[in-house]
DNA sequence: TATTGTTATACTCTATAACTATA
DNA sequence: TATAGTTATAGAGTATAACAATA
């Protein structure tokens, strides 16, 4: 498959599988292209890469955080992972019905649920960590240290549009 | 297992809404948690900016790319934005149904779909571009020019891993 | 045989609104 | 009153598989 993906140049195309040169007519211009393009890439790769184990990224961050702290507070892992409540419901309604994750009553706090990762949910992270970790380095391979660095410093960035006023 | 991948400092952290410090265990090492973060705020940034629009980002897209290559094969566009047949298919559907895009049979090859942008979908597009302008400044506002080139560059080298064999 | 589009099906993420119970 | 969680509901994106029409 020949690919022809001219950025800078005022009439930026690529050779689609048919042949015809596409236009991007500037939608290469705008930076949520280029990310949400970048994110579904790395997306699918994490995907295949961990396809048995029937974890996905949300899934797994939400296992990951709540084993770094165990018996956090629903809710805390929500808003550190940047998710809605109701969101966060379905997440850990799934992880719990699977048996990785088990969802207690806080005795501090009647209103809160207090989460902890079971034995079988121990198993599975383990072993998804592991896939993970490929993963990581197949799609770190492509920078030198310093790009990481940089990348991860503006990815950061984009991030704190999120605590900004939108009056 | 010890972990100690933690990025910026040893034990990295954020201050959850119930004042609790929240572990990232090396979850904020992971270049596609990063990722996820910033396309997660910027999509919202996206949905709130074109709110009463109703077009997301996938099917601005899909209507960008049509108006800049009228008569264009379904699939090609669907190639063009790496999407997959069928998903392309309910972008396309829902848009037709709106009477944004319209889709006709070749002559050339009877299998293919062109499409065609209306009336109605010019006039919603030209105002979409006009709010994704506003957001893409207020994005683009957070950083220099030369950043911004190499964020975007990045991004792009992110987005070979889709041509990658996994074998 | 290969390609293009289609349909059916399924799963995940996301969010809003209304509700319960607790504080 | 405010907060944490819950439920119901809905929309959107993603993909696989099987199929029809066409090349």
């Amino acid at each position: 498959m020949t690919r022809q993906v001219t950025s800078s140049s005022p009439r930026a195309g690529v050779v689609a599988a048919t042949g015809e040169t596409l236009d991007f007519a500037g939608l290469d211009s705008l930076l949520g292209y280029h990310l949400r393009r970048a994110q579904g890439a790395v997306h699918r790769d994490y995907l295949a890469a961990t396809a048995e184990l029937k974890l996905t990224q949300k899934q797994t961050a939400v296992m990951w955080m709540v084993q770094g702290n165990p018996g956090v507070a629903q809710g805390a892992i929500g808003a550190a992972l940047g998710m809605d409540r109701a969101t966060m419901m379905v997440l850990v309604d799934r992880l719990e019905a699977r048996g990785l994750l088990r969802r207690t009553r806080s005795r501090a706090d009647a209103r809160r649920r207090e989460l902890q990762v079971t034995a079988t949910g121990e198993q599975l992270l383990a072993r998804t960590r592991q896939r993970v970790a490929r993963h990581e380095a197949r799609v770190k391979a492509l920078f030198t240290p310093q790009e990481l660095r940089k990348l991860e410093s503006l990815l950061r960035r984009l991030q704190s549009l999120e605590q900004a006023d939108h009056a």
